[in-house]
DNA sequence: CTGTGTGAAGGAGTTCACAGCG
DNA sequence: CGCTGTGAACTCCTTCACACAG
């Protein structure tokens, strides 16, 4: 793979091209142009050939993108051509609702263990996963060699838990905690705040502010 | 509020600032510097005094910010300074996640209601809400003035419920379902997809794409 | 002398416009 | 002729550098 620098907005627009494309090679169709994409993604044309641009060529001229070809270049790009392995760290209803959610509609994830430190979550089932104790952790992730996690537990244990993580090996990781992770600097954290997203979406909701929405709303997605 | 057109990623780290303003305060802290507040947040104190200055000027020059006063600006910018009623639509795992979440931790916005579909959900409690049926959303909604809902609705219900709250009076959604969502302008909708989050950072977690992380990471926050 | 507030410079990301290929 | 691929223009956001106030 070729790759020059990459914006980060780039690499969170490819998943959703993907997605489109898994419905239209369900829907069997063969071929798509740019703008059709847009039509579905709510991206612009130019955008999204120039987000394919960064990795290829990978269209036909004058015809458009073949959806299974588009496809499999997207799941090499981002990396989950294999069934990606990831662990779940804090099985709360968040822990449970992510967990629950990726095993049944996310194709290319594979949920291999989830964890927590509590004894009476320890052993309960999410679908067919049996939830583990944190001290299985180092054993489970070292011997899969897994290098995706997702922490889902109280703020005061987070930062502890990503160290952890990443003496096991662990090298990206989703946060749902709402705290500043330190993290060395080849270890990517991503952190998504629930609080946060509802708390500024509510500086959108009165009628004074309308103004900014409409001029910032066509890259509103995420 | 003399509004100019604030951008966006601006709005989205207000919320940040407020929750570190909050942590002071219960510290007993009464000043902090720009300076400071980037070791806590991660963003340059440039930022941080360009975000604010959006909306006046808010500090004591050689001195730094007062974090009571600061705190106070912050929730009229939002939009939090009373607390915020809203509802949340779809209570599966995830949205009783949310529910729960937001009752016990967002403490500037007030779960007035969720609502469900399904018969056997119905009823249900989370800690002090019961689940009420999608046929009473109308009158609640309605009788409240409510401005802002969550949807956590299955992806097939996603465009009919929203249809339906905008009728009933919504301005801003936070849509959890995977799929765009067709609104009238002035309606916000702010898309979050937990399967395109975990996806995206899947592209980071391989050692050959450590350059562009090095690189995008200053403002890796959301 | 410290730390805010801000114009100016720089960088990142998007849109425009069109050349080029099927 | 249609739609991709892409330099160039533009817009938006961040960083720099410093004037200014306490």
């Amino acid at each position: 793979m070729p790759h020059r620098l990459v914006p980060k907005l780039v690499i969170k627009r490819l998943p959703i091209y993907l997605r489109i494309l898994d419905q239209l090679i369900r829907r069997e169709v063969d071929i798509i142009s740019s703008r059709e994409l847009s039509n579905e993604t709510g991206f612009t044309a130019e955008q999204i050939r120039k987000d394919l641009a960064y990795f290829g060529a990978f269209g036909t001229r004058g015809t458009g993108y073949n959806t299974m070809f588009l496809r499999e270049k997207l799941l090499k790009i981002i990396g989950l051509d294999n069934k990606t392995n990831a662990v779940i760290v804090g099985a709360g209803h968040l822990g449970i609702a992510f967990t629950g959610y990726t095993i049944t509609n996310n194709l290319y994830v594979n949920v291999v263990a989830v964890f927590d430190s509590e004894p009476y979550v320890v052993g309960k089932k999410i679908i067919n996963l049996e939830v583990l104790p944190v001290s299985e952790m180092e054993k489970v992730i070292k011997e899969n060699s897994i290098k995706v996690a997702v922490i889902s537990v109280p703020l005061s244990q987070a930062q502890t838990v990503v160290n952890n993580l990443v003496e096991y090996g662990i090298t990206a990781i989703l946060n749902f905690a709402p705290v500043k992770i330190n993290s060395p600097e080849d270890v990517y954290v991503h952190n998504v705040d629930l609080t946060n997203e509802l708390q500024s979406l509510i500086y959108y909701s009165s009628a004074e502010n309308e103004r900014h929405m409409r001029l910032n709303q066509k890259s509103s997605e995420q």
